[in-house]
DNA sequence: GGTCTGATCTTGGTCAGACCAGTATGATAA
DNA sequence: TTATCATACTGGTCTGACCAAGATCAGACC
């Protein structure tokens, strides 16, 4: 048997993981499942037991797994975890990556609101409409201003009804959130950023109501390259354009 | 210190893990980096050594490290196949998540093709039109046309220049290689999709060229969704009316 | 008879020490 | 100075053991 030929023809934790990857990959694993006992596995696969909990773990970190103590292994969903680990990472070894990994935020939510624009149901419409008003109402607070913010794009990704769209905003999202909330810094220093705030998040809504994908599509891009602009200005400490002072 | 009470009150695993994280994302430790040996680790935390192993295996597999036998561990930097392993754990677990995965990959291409038609160079027009050309060649073949479309989209991305698009792309793309592949296999029946294929991806191409990201974007748009309508046409096994179009 | 309680089995969590097989290095011999 | 070889590493793995706490089931109690 090829299988067993590969299990022989690998080592200790090569080995355990492909006999878990095969089987989780076959289905014959499925979420809810409880795996056999480390010790079994051990025994099964003529492995020690600190190489079974190798395997595990690894499994673990990859969101495919839960080790439950005392209780035994379970497979679970693959969770978002997994790819916010790996972009944290990521970022933290290339800070030049963080533009990056905005560019991808916008191409996903550029593409969840189209989704959104032709998928979305009344409740989606609802908790737009609900994280739109916060946006107004916390105007004038960085933190919840920010939260609202986030609260609100998190909503169009989510009405797009698409999970793999929605797993990949959350993993990036939060490695961005300080970002929106930065800028949300900036707006108590400068109102005239608040209507732009608004007005576009309202825009933008307002697309998606009218179930226009292509105008949600735009607007949202062009809410975004107003945010880069702000930030752009704000690097350079030309902020007075949209007011006075400095 | 919390640093030092995070490290106590954690226990084993996590501790271990907690303490390289720590130093991977302040940068003390940065890619290239060899870290101290397992020994070293395991009694400088306070644990065993298998606990040491589970901790630089949960890493392997996040990609951010690379244990080389009897050499050491050393930093990498962040890699793709995390991202491919997610992915494919999750697509087996839940087969209806294709077309979600798909329209992720259609949002990261949208997004690629506009940075591309921004910051393309040369070798990045002669990359496409080798690609391009490919296709053109390949037309009859299913496995190497295949590939060839394969290249093409992957050319686009790269020329986005952009590390996390062709990251996220490049996770996704092989997931849905044998949906190209059994596209390709259509084409061998129905030969007028022949004109679909090469006209669209010159379009795409020249749209690139005259670096017009609203008409790039929008061609390449029109080209998943043809895509999209010849599959469905498949499934309902009514090919025929191939150069109607809507 | 039904319920509660506790001993026992099992599970994960961890440790200590050991052996192997190669690498890297430095000391010794040519 | 160079070449060779012993030794001190490294990771890779195994064995066997202990702990704490959930799971289970038998026996005691109501």
């Amino acid at each position: 048997m090829e299988l067993k030929r590969a299990a022989e023809g690998e080592k200790g934790f090569e080995k355990v993981f492909a006999f878990l990857r095969e089987r989780l990959l076959a289905g014959s694993l499925k979420p809810g499942d409880r795996l056999i006992s480390e010790r079994e596995l051990a025994t099964l696969l003529g492995v020690s037991r600190p190489i079974v909990r190798e395997a595990l773990r690894a499994l673990t970190v990859l969101g495919i797994v839960e080790i439950r103590d005392r209780i035994g292994t379970v497979v679970t969903r693959p969770d978002v975890s997994v790819l916010n680990d790996f972009f944290t990472f990521a970022l933290a070894q290339q800070a030049d990556m963080l533009d990056d990994v905005m560019q991808a935020r916008v191409a996903i939510e550029c593409q969840a609101i189209r989704l959104a624009c032709e998928r979305a149901n009344i409740a989606d419409f609802e908790r737009l409409q609900r994280t739109l008003a916060k946006i107004g109402e916390t105007i004038d607070e960085a933190d919840a201003g920010g939260m609202a913010d986030f609260e609100f794009h998190r909503s169009i990704v989510t009405a797009s009804h698409s999970e793999t769209l929605t797993v990949l905003h959350g993993s990036m999202a939060g490695l961005l959130t300080h970002s929106h909330r930065s800028r949300r810094e900036l707006v108590q220093a400068f109102p005239s950023m608040k209507t732009y705030l608004i007005d576009d998040h309202r825009r933008i809504f307002e697309a998606v109501i009218a179930r226009d994908p292509e105008r949600a599509d735009a607007t949202l891009r062009k809410h975004f390259a107003i945010g880069d602009e702000f930030r752009r200005r704000a690097v350079v400490g030309d902020l007075d354009k949209t007011s006075a002072s400095r």
